[in-house]
DNA sequence: GTCTATAGATTGATAGAC
DNA sequence: GTCTATCAATCTATAGAC
């Protein structure tokens, strides 16, 4: 990405790295996947990780932001739309196109990019990670758009006590991250029987379009309850 | 607990392991946890653990035992006063009444028994918990009573898809794990700064009684969404 | 039942040849 | 930039004295 002499040898040594890890980490955790997993499942040397990122907790702030930054910008772009199109119609925003310019994305995002299907399921993954590593690094990342999400819903619940919001946000987020979390897991989960929790041999349609909104449904009502 | 002839050298080794790991599991994960730091805190000898438990895994299998089976038998008791009511009254079951049987002792188990807390700060981690280890474990063991709240909602919310039913349940599940989860490490965040996400200073109540009341009433709302 | 001592495996990280 | 070899730390688990 940086320097124009070199004729580097393994141009894509440090995305190699960063893919493995992203699917490694969405999978099975971040405590749990060791250097030596992600340099395998990559097919570069072991040293490679310490010589591109430094340490392990380094790339994992590597693949975050690989990630991150473009996602946060698309949910910041669309939540602007929801408070301009507001303003512009002199109504306060809905809630539903509020939690939906922030959590489509995220949900959407599975599809966008090659690969990022992995990273979404670690979104899901780090909101409700009780590791401090992961979720100091995920918190750090995602705090600012927070902040305009909260700011927004405030516009479209203004009788809701502030308390009351944050804490309506808040199992918002821990059904989202539930949610992407057993879509990650659920292909496997059926065909290993881990999915015993669903009664009667359900089999649950999980594509993108029709669970997120279902959860939108799910939590829209939640937030406007009175 | 077995043996009539023993007077035991050291009658609560077992349970100081046990509340020690209980305590550790909830607060830092069970991969974070080495069985150093529970024999450090319970101040026992790290043999005990392999001598009375046999291994880190059943260790913790023997910590939900402890607390789960109570709690269940609870559960199900509520779960089931709830059916009858309804089989004498003639009316299908109460969205919120279900939801509550299932979800009040969750949360109100906490100040039931010293210790409890540490334990229902463990279960909304073991919703949650990425970790096979820990979800394999807890699933086994609420697998039949999440069969009889899936049944008694169903009662409870005839006209809705069985497949939508499930996933809904699911949102609840993770907002009340993450909700738990929250809680249990909400004094020490608000502290370390941890809870940045708080927006504007908001600092919220959170004793047990009030959150259950939001809770319910947001995953009620999202339950009967149309 | 409790303890010391240690086996045996795995981890993150690094030094140095190429 | 890549590789081998290895260090130092940590882990679970166990053997055997007391």
């Amino acid at each position: 990405m940086s320097t124009q002499s070199a004729v580097a040898t393994q141009p894509d040594t440090k995305q190699r790295i960063l893919d493995a890890a992203e699917r490694l980490f969405a999978h099975e955790g971040y405590n749990n996947t060791s250097l030596r997993a992600i340099t395998g499942e990559a097919d570069v040397n072991l040293a490679a990780v310490n010589y591109h990122f430094g340490s392990k907790e380094a790339l994992l702030e590597a693949v975050f932001q690989r990630r991150l930054v473009p996602l946060n910008q698309v949910r910041r772009e669309r939540l602007e739309a929801v408070r301009e199109a507001s303003q512009r119609e002199g109504r306060p925003p809905g809630a539903r196109e509020t939690l939906a310019a922030f959590i489509e994305p995220t949900l959407a995002f599975r599809e966008s990019a090659a690969g990022a299907g992995e990273f979404s399921n670690l979104v899901g993954r780090a909101i409700i990670d009780p590791d401090d590593t992961v979720r100091k690094i995920f918190l750090h990342h995602i705090e600012p758009i927070f902040q305009l999400l909260f700011d927004t819903l405030r516009e479209a619940l203004p009788d809701l006590p502030p308390e009351k919001l944050f804490w309506r946000v808040q199992f918002s987020l821990g059904a989202m991250g539930h949610t992407i979390h057993m879509r990650a897991t659920g292909d496997d989960a059926q065909k290993n029987g881990k999915f015993k929790c669903l009664p009667h041999g359900i089999i649950s349609s999980c594509d993108a379009a029709s669970m997120t909104d279902m959860l939108l449904t799910f939590i829209t009502a939640g937030m406007e309850a009175p």
